[in-house]
DNA sequence: CCGACCTTACCGTCCGAACAGACGGGTACC
DNA sequence: GGTACCCGTCTGTTCGGACGGTAAGGTCGG
């Protein structure tokens, strides 16, 4: 388990500095991960990051600055790759719910490492995610607005994708990899061709 | 703040006891509703349930304990709930999957105690959430199984209706009533006549 | 007088946080 | 080029307090 044992000794200041802070970050997400939110302390956070108290303590001066430190460094990550995802897709309108869509076909690593950071966040401080609660917003805001797409099925799209990360996130049930990719098909085409979606719900045009 | 205040004396021994385990019960879920995960302490909930903290070991011997009580009790209204809205639906097939749904239309005091609940389960240890996985399969089982639905859509409904208690577990950006109510009847409508659903083009009826 | 139920008092541990420096590269000045 | 100084980075230690849990005793109905 020497995995991150050794700390590179000769670096330019600065970039030792963003390293650790880095290391520190990967750190706390895996504590997370493999010993749970209890788990998540200095000491434990530090000891991974081959740090020591002190020096987490420089980047990061309280808990709260540690989960804020996490929740900025993933939502960035996530939002990034969401972007490029919907980038990629190339039909006339909804391309960013097919985007969000497609990114929980199967479990990667950001989704995770979103979610438990969103956990913690939740456990040790509810306000915490207040800037996440804005990020969502202008995901949902995008969906339907950006996106041009009617505003149930935007909704739709991300009551799908936010609710398969976090069944995910609590183990509850979790489908495996076939039955999400069917059920995201079936949303997937749902929201492709609305007009014929339009006429199930019977509301007027 | 003296609601949880007075507590009867003269009753039978029995009765008080199951009183006060149900009064401690409720008041951890207060406190973590009010206070937030991290404040679910021994002390805290003992006050709150005008009980001593000696009081509260009796019935609840450690914090684990507390977290099953709190488990078992929420998610043994929450079953008990589906099933009397399921058999309240009169529909060939699906009922559950309609209850499933319709639980969700608006936020209720027993989904929010659930969310709590599960949210301080994995905040404490992960493993306390293994009954509650069980049951969440027993769901996703009668879904598809028992209720003669199709796979996918059976999903779809679970997947929906969990996403939105999640999504006002965390509060991110949870729809509005009017909103959640629309997609519901809009995932409602496909699961029922799930013939026409199929090609997406069919209109209902 | 027994057992269920509850109380007060207490203990050891852990954890978040503060702190006083050490190290070492960059910079300025001679 | 040497030397002195500064500051960003990091170390090891210490501390106060909160928290989970124990112990021992008391009350009251049966």
């Amino acid at each position: 388990m020497g995995e991150a044992g050794e700390r590179p000794k000769n670096l330019p200041v600065q970039e030792r500095a963003v390293l650790t802070r880095d290391r520190i970050l990967q750190a706390a997400t895996e504590v997370i991960i493999q010993e749970g939110v209890s788990s998540l302390t200095f000491d434990k956070v530090a000891a991974r990051a081959g740090v020591s108290k002190g020096g987490f303590l420089y980047h990061f001066g309280s808990k709260d600055a540690l989960i804020v430190g996490l929740l900025n460094q993933v939502m960035g990550v996530l939002d990034g790759e969401l972007n490029v995802l919907a980038d990629g897709i190339d039909v006339t309108q909804g391309a960013f719910a097919l985007a969000y869509l497609d990114y929980v076909r199967e479990p990667t690593k950001a989704a995770t490492d979103t979610a438990v950071s969103i956990l913690a966040a939740a456990a040790v401080d509810d306000d915490l995610l207040d800037s996440t609660r804005a990020t969502f917003q202008r995901w949902q805001d995008r969906l339907c607005q950006d996106d041009g797409l009617d505003e149930t099925e935007a909704l739709l799209a991300r009551i799908v994708g936010d609710g398969l990360w976090l069944i995910d996130l609590f183990g509850l049930a979790p489908p495996t990899a076939e039955e999400r990719s069917k059920v995201i098909d079936l949303v997937s085409n749902l929201i492709s061709d609305h007009g014929a979606a339009r006429d199930l719900i019977g509301s007027a045009e």
